[in-house]
DNA sequence: CGCAAATATGCGCGCCCCGCAACTTCTCCG
DNA sequence: CGGAGAAGTTGCGGGGCGCGCATATTTGCG
């Protein structure tokens, strides 16, 4: 079912939702109008408010998307994988840098990553940042629940572990962006899967 | 430094937090306006947004007092106690059930527990919830940080820890809301964070 | 008691989010 | 292939909200 109306609405989201992230890169959080974000997509300001609920949701609908296929990588990883094992290959699998995505041709790369610590630092964005976070960790929670064997309304512990790999991931993001990119991401990611795996001993 | 000044106004911001969460429980987040939290608390509506940005920053405002504590009471802990047992017992310290207080005299339990599901449910308190975690995150981080020698901008260890508390409490809140009284919270935050300290095995 | 600082209040602006009612574009089936 | 109907877009308008600014009031202190 993918006719031309799908794939126009998928345009649309998405045109919304880079504009609304480089136009905040570019010049913060508040001096972007919803309106600078609808003409940049070459739709309606009353369009915009259709796709998304508010600023933040746009901006942060890229992130969420790309949270929520961990779930699905979990479920297409072999079962007979020890969890952990499969865990860490399908969030490594969704988070692997993007090659040529990410950045708009017009900013220097010291100026987007400028701009994207500010976007982050954000506290709106953050709050929305953690919900996309939580919606994923839902779905998340699910396919462990499936690949264990236990229920997700009884049972803690498919939530306890979808909520760890949340912070996980959250944490890896965090420390990138404050220390920079010395480390590749996948390293700290595997480092901080592992410490939880290991129960997060007192090093 | 307790002068009238300081205590007045702890007792305005207490009350206002208060009429806002109480308001919300019985009627729903969208019913209540700003003016009827100010005129609760006998201030005027310009004066609810000295002490708080948002409806929702009104609500959250004892949550996040109650789990910045979290920090500091791990502080008090004898240094020579292994981590995760003064973790445990300052998380348990905390989140004790308070005795009396939580409930607005002309409710049912009922209707205040179904109302209070309600308002977790709001997308809008969500974010600001897990936004007032992320804050108690970081001052716990730098208390695991002091006792176990390591450092907040170097190492992600401390971090880890304390993104894996905050998932265990929120981890637990959610099954407590989900499950009801059957089983005591304490119970349930001391299964939470044995199983994240034995690394989260398949059980 | 009286002054300086902190706080509370009133006013007004700009923006955001959404419901509603046309209007346009796509889909699908006869 | 053509027309009915579904789905998407747009303009309009309103209710609230968050906040800057100026003013009035209260508190702390000498």
């Amino acid at each position: 079912m993918s006719g031309l109306r799908e794939r126009k609405k998928a345009a649309t989201r998405a045109a919304l939702s880079w504009a609304a992230i480089r136009l905040t890169v570019e010049r913060g959080f508040e001096a972007v109008k919803v309106e600078d974000i609808a003409e940049a997509a070459s739709v309606s300001p009353r369009t915009f408010n259709n796709y998304f609920a508010s600023k933040a949701e746009a901006i942060v609908s890229r992130h969420l998307d790309r949270s929520r296929r961990v779930a699905r990588a979990l479920r297409a990883r072999p079962s007979q994988e020890p969890l952990w094992t499969a865990i860490g290959a399908a969030v490594q699998e969704q988070f692997a840098p993007e090659p040529g995505v990410g950045r708009s041709p017009e900013t220097s790369p010291a100026g987007w990553a400028s701009g994207l610590r500010a976007m982050l630092a954000e506290p709106a964005l953050q709050g929305e940042l953690l919900r996309a976070g939580a919606v994923a960790q839902a779905d998340l929670a699910a396919a462990v629940a499936e690949r264990t064997g236990t229920d997700l309304d009884r049972d803690m512990y498919p939530h306890l572990v979808a909520a760890a790999v949340g912070a996980a991931v959250s944490v890896v993001t965090q420390h990138f962006l404050r220390a920079g990119p010395g480390v590749p991401v996948d390293r700290l990611l595997a480092e901080a899967l592992a410490r939880i795996a290991a129960g997060l001993p007192t090093p």
